[in-house]
DNA sequence: CAATATTATGCTGTAATTTGCAGGATTTTG
DNA sequence: CAAAATCCTGCAAATTACAGCATAATATTG
């Protein structure tokens, strides 16, 4: 079992905090097996290290004079929790982890355990940023970013993803069933995601349905 | 079974805790037999050796020293607007323009005009997101991401640093005068810096000194 | 080898921390 | 307003930390 006392919780909310989730006491009470005194006690003690704004039913991260990336990623559309863990037991060990863009795939890096002994390569900035806030080494693929996901995309980073050899490919599933019909860029990503999935020895395809 | 005396007990701690593994005084206990006084002593000297933090129940890793890029940017340093319309007037109507990391060069991004008609080159995921957001068409330079400074670095990029044709370059000065010594980070990032320089028609370093 | 010093270990009793729970007050919702 | 949910306060139980001490193991010295 892990260590589930108030240090180690309130540094984990707090890392969600961070990254603009919002805490519901109920539900994280469940997640570690407590009651919600407990957690409703971390909250106080987040809200008094200036870490969180208590409100009604958990906590939510307060308002900063946002620089542009954390703007953006604090308006970030709330995640499935349950997926990112999935996704963290399908990663298991593995080393070397080639991780698309995306919301999900981005919750999981501040999650990610063993960080110490992760490397990363990917064509997102965001995941590079993500990784590099946890000390996990990253090799950022080059290329033109493609405005609709986000990551790089091109002749040359494609020719990149296929020379690198990773043990998990961890592809969001956005784009591959685009919603708007198949742009030039939705072709570029998805071919994109095709060169990652055939990089890796496994591969798997994170959404929600 | 090896020698089960402090120091072998300690030794296999610390590199448990190098791996990002949480200690847990009682089950550790049980595993090499011993007290749980015992492991609490260990735990002890680790906490003193400056290897392990000391928590309720056992020990953590101790938390990283957040990278010298986040820290700035977490600390919303306030930015020196003077500065960033200095740079814009300088940068005038140009086109292609490579722009380095850095908390000045970031804001900046956010108050360029004639977004539209810009092109950046960046080895800085930052910059890359911050452009994105503005509608800028990107291309990110690939390459290991240098921890100190968040931009990607490495031979290949450096090489295609040098093939590309801008109007101007705009470079950061920080890790230029390193405070940290030189660090083979450092040099990576001022290797890079040099080579922007030479790839751009015109040069203009941001500093507020 | 014997005597001594040092270190490591386990145990005990006491203090501190953490936790869940019961009750009543407060807020939200229909 | 009434019902439900959440918050707050105080408290008792469980767990863990801590300091002191006695014993056992190991190292050192003569």
């Amino acid at each position: 079992m892990s260590l589930n006392i108030p240090d180690t919780r309130q540094r984990e909310l707090a890392q969600r905090l961070e990254h603009g989730q919002q805490i519901i006491a109920t539900d994280v009470a469940a997640e570690f097996d407590v009651s919600i005194d407990t957690i409703r006690r971390d909250i106080l003690s987040l809200e008094a290290a200036g870490k969180a704004e208590r409100v009604r039913g958990g906590a939510v991260p307060l308002a900063r004079p946002a620089s542009p990336i954390h703007a953006r990623l604090a308006t970030a559309a709330p995640v499935d929790m349950g997926l990112v863990n999935l996704a963290i037991t399908a990663i298991g060990s593995a080393q070397t982890l080639l991780i698309d863009g995306g919301v999900t795939t981005l919750a999981l890096i501040a999650h990610l355990p063993d960080a110490a002994d992760r490397f990363v390569i990917t064509p997102s900035p965001w995941i590079a940023i993500a990784c590099q806030e946890r000390g996990i080494p990253v090799f950022l693929l080059g290329g033109a970013l493609s405005p609709s996901g986000g990551i790089a995309t091109g002749e040359e980073t494609l020719g990149k993803v296929l020379n690198v050899a990773a043990d998990i490919a961890l592809l969001g599933a956005c784009g591959i069933d685009s919603e708007f019909g198949l742009s030039s860029d939705i072709f570029e990503e998805s071919q994109m995601k095709r060169a990652m999935q055939r990089s890796a020895q496994r591969t798997f395809i994170i959404t929600d349905r």
